[in-house]
DNA sequence: AGGGCAACCCGGACGC
DNA sequence: TGCGTCCGGGTTGCCC
């Protein structure tokens, strides 16, 4: 559910309250969450300071003083609250780092996982994933290339992480609807102008989502006004049966490759 | 290459 | 209130 609007704005938020603090010690009390013995992870990160947090795709990087990493994935539902014993939420947490006055909750973890890695481990870990689609270098050209030859529906093709990373399935419904182009068009009948809308709507949705605070429905902290922002500003997704906010129609849903999809049929093409 | 599907996991929603 | 059931969602891996 988190994509990299949220990631991103979790990493802005987390770094200016834990870069450079010291973690204390690890409390793991879902030995599932973690992918070493909870005896080893403990010593590892003990002691040590977070230098700092970086994301790639839809993961966190925690990085720590002695080279090693902790890479987060939150996947479905999992989320972060930074606070202490007293104003922490009152639901099941799988892993908390303390670090002396506050400690970093993770929340909600099923499928998602905090894990140990060595920055070489990390790599082959993220190998698979394609270009980060806010990168500098991401251009336009580079956009192009990677289209060339792609064949699947719209939807599919952006929530491929092996394509782009970071995508999931609200701002690929979000970008097809700034493009104006409906989710369940094949990439290979775009034709070069919707490749550059296509482009452009990836490169204005993404920023502006991070701007507001991504849709994470849990404060990062006490008095956090950021984190959750952005879903008064969601034009399709989750927003079956109310009115198009540019052309009035009626914002449709249906399944496209067993994802939810939202889009509407009055201005998109 | 793309599509379809099952497995992973468990909090939360829903039904009785 | 309480218990049982089912669902969702990103990712991986497998098959067609």
């Amino acid at each position: 559910m988190p994509e990299l609007p949220e990631m991103e704005n979790y990493k802005k938020l987390l770094t200016e309250k834990i870069a450079e603090k010291t973690i204390m010690n690890a409390m793991i009390k879902r030995e599932k969450s973690i992918n070493v013995p909870i005896k080893t992870f403990q010593q590892q990160v003990h002691s040590q300071k977070i230098i700092s947090i970086e994301r790639r795709a839809k993961h966190l990087l925690f990085h720590l003083e002695n080279g090693y990493i902790l890479l987060l994935h939150l996947m479905l539902g999992g989320w972060m609250y930074y606070g202490n014993e007293e104003d922490k939420p009152d639901r099941s947490i799988q892993v908390e780092l303390y670090f002396g006055d506050n400690s970093l909750y993770f929340i909600g973890l099923r499928l998602g996982y905090l894990h140990l890695f060595t920055k070489k481990e990390v790599d082959s870990e993220l190998s698979d994933l394609g270009p980060e689609p806010l990168d500098i270098n991401f251009s336009l050209n580079a956009f192009q290339d990677l289209t060339k030859g792609k064949k699947g529906k719209l939807k599919t093709t952006l929530v491929d992480q092996k394509f782009l990373a970071g995508i999931g399935n609200c701002y690929s419904d979000e970008i097809c609807f700034e493009a104006q182009l409906l989710p369940t068009r094949t990439m290979n009948n775009l034709n070069d102008q919707e490749v550059v809308q296509l482009y452009h709507a990836i490169r204005s949705v993404l920023p502006t989502a991070t701007e507001h605070g991504g849709y994470m429905e849990n404060p990062l902290f006490t008095n956090d006004q950021k984190t959750g922002g952005v879903s008064n500003f969601l034009k399709v997704y989750d927003r079956e049966g109310e009115s198009c906010k540019r052309c009035g129609a009626t914002i449709l849903f249906k399944e496209v490759s067993s994802r939810k999809c939202f889009y509407c049929t009055g201005c998109q093409h």
